[in-house]
DNA sequence: AATATACGTGACCAAATGGTCACATGTCAA
DNA sequence: TTGACATGTGACCATTTGGTCACGTATATT
């Protein structure tokens, strides 16, 4: 059977490395893939898997400059996972405990 | 090596069983094995591996009444896995876009 | 007490996944 | 144009994962 949207999404959220991948474009994205190599413990070949897998889910999403190519964060599907489980009500009671816990650890 | 949090509700989503479990708890809460068992093509075995999972990554909560297990949405973690890549200003951004999206494809 | 109901465990196996390597193409610089 | 750099492909293999089954325990019902 055919793979679905969704379904390319939260497999590849399901390996560390990829998250690990997605945490250090959330702190600075239009990186190329040798500089992302070289922060992990892992060949090339590896990371780039991991980076076909974020991108084929538009999790990633790249563009080329010469023989460079650059990777950004693209948030659209994180938000997509958030609005499937949780209604504008729910969210307001959530976010506001989460917020407290927030408050609470950082005092 | 340790598992952390993060890496079981990661996994527990990768999968679309457990996603629908999710979606059908989403819908109507307190749920018991055997209900939910009767929604899907799969043995009772299949099913309760799945809930445990989804369970060990608090996605689910449970409470017991008798012989029966009742289970129970948690949203706590899917937020949490918002708040990771999309900060404040994003959210805003990224929402109204959707929020859009969702206008036009039901005008 | 006897029977049915609801949930639980461990073993087992086919399929999917994560990681590496040999090899290859395209791009820049001297 | 020669060599270095950046990215890409397909095969390969160890490990993990999804699903079923034989068997077992606890609670309800008559």
């Amino acid at each position: 059977m055919g793979v679905t949207d969704d379904d390319r999404v939260f497999k590849a959220l399901a390996d560390p490395t990829r998250r690990l991948l997605l945490d250090r474009l959330f702190v600075r994205d239009g990186r190329t893939l040798t500089e992302l190599e070289s922060e992990l413990e892992m060949t090339r070949f590896g990371v780039m898997k991991h980076l076909k897998l974020l991108e084929a889910a538009n999790l990633v999403v790249t563009r080329r400059s010469g023989r460079e190519k650059l990777h950004y964060l693209n948030p659209v599907p994180i938000r997509q996972i958030h609005d499937r489980w949780i209604d504008k009500y729910t969210e307001h009671r959530v976010s506001a405990l989460l917020d407290l816990k927030d408050e609470l650890e950082n005092a």
